[in-house]
DNA sequence: GACAATACCGACTGTCGGTATGTATTATCG
DNA sequence: CGATAATACATACCGACAGTCGGTATTGTC
């Protein structure tokens, strides 16, 4: 039939996409693992071989949807010529990505309450937080920004972009909105100069 | 004994004040109800006669945490001479009002995720992000900084601040870390201009 | 071909949010 | 002042759900 290796991705796969739909749905506290199960094709026992608990099937689905993020930003912005568009265009990349309802839910919303704020942050910073790090680093190494302490700026343009996301996801805001936000972005990012 | 209304208001400020304490120690998913009772020295009944679900309870106590926030910084702000530095020490006084650890928990983590981001939102709005878009207003209409889109800018900054409240609070940060902070978050207020 | 490991199933348990019913105390009104 | 209503709880219970456990079938190993 098959081999226990492509058995094993089979299922695991199918339950984290199945769980991400969920999860991102319904969020993380009204979903149950008799759901997820069920609608992946497995019983609860299958799911329980595979995760060790619902908080760590979250965390891997969780991680797919920071990797899938980090993977657009870093695709749109190392097609730039220079370091400084690297980082404004990775910046629009990620609050394009990131308005998306389905990422939102999992990866702003429920991501730091489930894991906690600790647990969150090293996800973050495995996929698209290091990204902005380390653009400014290579900004400020061009000397096209002057030497600053890194964490906090990086910090708080992190910030600043999830919470823009949050509030451009809301219904009722246009794309006007969305241009007003990059504008004032932009004017963000040009103060580190 | 007491009156009906002195009661009511006794029973609800102990659940409202317990159940506070406990979330901000072990988050929302992780205290029940009846722990929250006991701990109060009422029983379950009584708590379901005051708020009509968990989350409800939760509301209310996040609404407290939002007004108490508010309040320090509106009472750092309103001491200041000029729209400016009141723009200025306010999202400093947020920042250190935010930075504690009890109030993230609730105000922050689990807040957006229990009752939902809009939710979250509006009683954001009634605190400290209602100073936040106002000072921004007087600033633009006393000519200070130029006349641009409010609602962006303040999404922007209200966001930098929560993100960088929850980096300061890890262990580890120092009041290097928090100057450098502040002075990041300066630069990034000055960008308005 | 026997033994071991793996993938999965299905029934069970404890906990917890929420409900329904009962009771004592206070307010209201004729 | 006495009866009725309303309020502030307590207690017992239900259903849902996260997590556990023993069992089975299939695949890998020697």
């Amino acid at each position: 039939m098959a081999t226990k290796r492509e058995q094993r991705e089979q299922t695991s796969a199918a339950l984290r996409t199945t769980a991400r739909r969920l999860f991102a749905e319904h969020g993380y506290a009204h979903v149950g693992l008799e759901t997820i199960a069920q609608a992946a094709g497995v019983t609860k026992g299958a799911l329980y071989h595979h995760f060790s608990s619902k908080a760590v099937l979250f965390r891997q689905v969780l991680a797919d949807v920071q990797n899938e993020v980090g993977e657009q930003v870093q695709h749109a912005a190392e097609a730039q010529p220079d370091p400084w568009t690297y980082l404004v265009e990775g910046c629009r990349a990620f609050l394009t990505a990131s308005t998306h309802p389905d990422i939102q839910r999992i990866m702003l919303i429920d991501g730091p309450s489930v894991l906690g704020w600790n647990d969150w942050r090293a996800l973050d910073e495995q996929s698209s937080a290091r990204l902005l790090t380390e653009a400014l680093t290579t900004l400020i190494d061009a000397g096209t920004i002057p030497r600053q302490p890194v964490e906090p700026a990086a910090r708080l343009l992190s910030g600043a972009m999830n919470e823009a996301a949050l509030w451009l996801a809301q219904s009722g805001n246009t794309d006007a909105d969305r241009d007003a936000t990059m504008t004032a972005l932009t004017r963000m990012l040009t103060s580190l100069k």
